[in-house]
DNA sequence: TCTAATGTATATAGTAACTATATAGTCAAG
DNA sequence: CTTGACTATATAGTTACTATATACATTAGA
């Protein structure tokens, strides 16, 4: 195949072939990883069609994200077994990159979910829901803990979540146990969660009981999230409900998406039980 | 959430929490991209654990392949439905480099097996096989081109894989006719192809038809390839076999696995029938 | 055949997104 | 009070191009 080969490629011609600027062959020239098969007394240069197997070649290692220098140590070392054991540390990084792409299209699709839903939503609203059943992963307990430990408690459960990629695109949300809500410390959380699309085998994680929320929303900076307590426990209270075991908060919106904080928008889920 | 961050990150301690290079935050900093909460009389940075959720999204961001320059643009007009608009737009990018990233694994595959394959062959078998039914993508008709038509039915070609998708990572072959073969013109190809693991609707597909062939190597540059089909005509002869419709060439080792002209190889497959 | 348009070449500078290095100031522990 | 580990800025280097400037070559048309 290609002994037919007798009619030359200018520069520009095979770059058009190639898909690529023709500044880019003469750089791949000047590094010496694909130069042309001939060049004249002008220093034209002249490529074969036969070139063109080389440099898709080249194309598909770029593509798996190989330096233009590896490609060219490879090339330097040519041989079906180095071909071959290229072929296959290549499959394996390239598997890798599907599945970090796959993990990124369901982020996204969480992102555009809680979203589209965020934009329905009043935030005035008071509701009480049932919540089904859902997989939270927690991070270790941190009730009571002082500045310095929650930070670090923080920077750990995010270790843990790029370790483990537990990355779901959902909010790290914080659960606070009812009797710290009782005592009005709202941001004694007892632990950090993010919800789980399923269960993964060998992780501590904690499968939310399902059951009866009350739900409503905090909208603006910390220093009155009080007041919204107020208002959901004075429905609560309305409704003939007493406080449950814990109370989930997560932002709506956050930094990401809104510049100013008195933007910003907190979910606040309060465990109900009827009252005796 | 996260109203509890009273305590700052020093440049250092935030880049640990991200996962980069201390001089990356600095850089973020300096193109106002993400700079920190907070600066004191000595210029330290500090950064809050709040931060880190936005530096999560620049990372997304930067893994779907924006430049910093958009995703600076992007935060200059957060909003809901522009981070929703974002999300859509980018869902879209991701599912494409997915579906290349898949498309780069099956050729990655079938480079291993061809090559895998070509490691346990022997160059000077030559064997009567029955091939199954494969289906080819054909080139237009090259029959008696020219050179200069010759290779821009070959840039053609290549130009159509590429526009299709076709590319399946098979060496590019040559069909030669029998009348041509007869002739002694090897290399007047009728035909350029390459395989593709499935039909495909919508294109000027040929599916071989499976049959018969009595297959060889050829070992060196085209000048002897005479020789190499005179031996297979012998064998062919010797079994009382006639030369079919066509005959099928195409490269096992190219300039891509081997560096000296000589040291490539071409497989011969020629169409036989029962001599009457 | 002359000329204009288009092509080729080299050399050099610019780009993105870091990364490394040099120099100097700061802080915490022993 | 010094040592080691940190912080800062400024600047240069890196990769894989890409663009620009300048000069020479080829080709198509008047």
């Amino acid at each position: 195949m290609f002994n037919k080969n007798v009619k030359y490629f200018t520069t520009g011609e095979f770059a058009k072939i190639c898909k690529v600027n023709k500044q880019t062959l003469i750089y791949y020239d000047q590094i010496g990883l694909l130069s042309p098969i001939m060049k004249d007394s002008k220093d034209y240069r002249y490529y074969s069609i036969a070139q063109y197997e080389f440099f898709s070649v080249i194309e598909l290692l770029k593509a798996v994200g190989m330096s233009l220098k590896d490609i060219q140590k490879y090339m330097a070392e040519k041989s079906p077994e180095n071909f071959l054991d290229l072929m296959y540390q290549q499959k394996e990084i390239v598997a890798k990159k599907r599945r970090e792409l796959e993990m990124i299209e369901s982020i996204i699709d969480v992102k555009i979910d809680l979203t589209e839903e965020a934009l329905h939503l009043d935030f005035n609203s008071i509701t009480i829901e049932h919540l089904p059943e859902a997989t939270l992963y927690l991070s270790k307990n941190i009730e009571d803990s002082k500045e310095e430990q929650f930070t670090k408690a923080v920077s750990d459960f995010i270790d843990e979540l790029d370790r483990f990629q537990l990355d779901t695109g959902y909010p790290i949300g914080g659960i606070t146990r009812r009797e710290q809500v009782l005592a009005g410390n709202y941001d004694n959380y007892s632990f950090l969660y993010i919800e789980q699309p399923h269960l993964r085998e060998g992780h501590p994680y904690f499968k939310a009981i399902e059951g009866d929320f009350i739900v409503g929303y905090h909208v603006g900076n910390s220093t009155t999230l009080g007041e919204s307590y107020e208002r959901l426990f004075k429905v609560m209270r309305e409704k003939g409900f007493e406080l449950g075991e814990y109370v989930y908060e997560e932002y709506i919106y956050d930094a990401v998406i809104k510049n100013r904080e008195e933007d910003y928008v907190t979910k606040i889920m309060i465990e109900i039980k009827k009252g005796c």
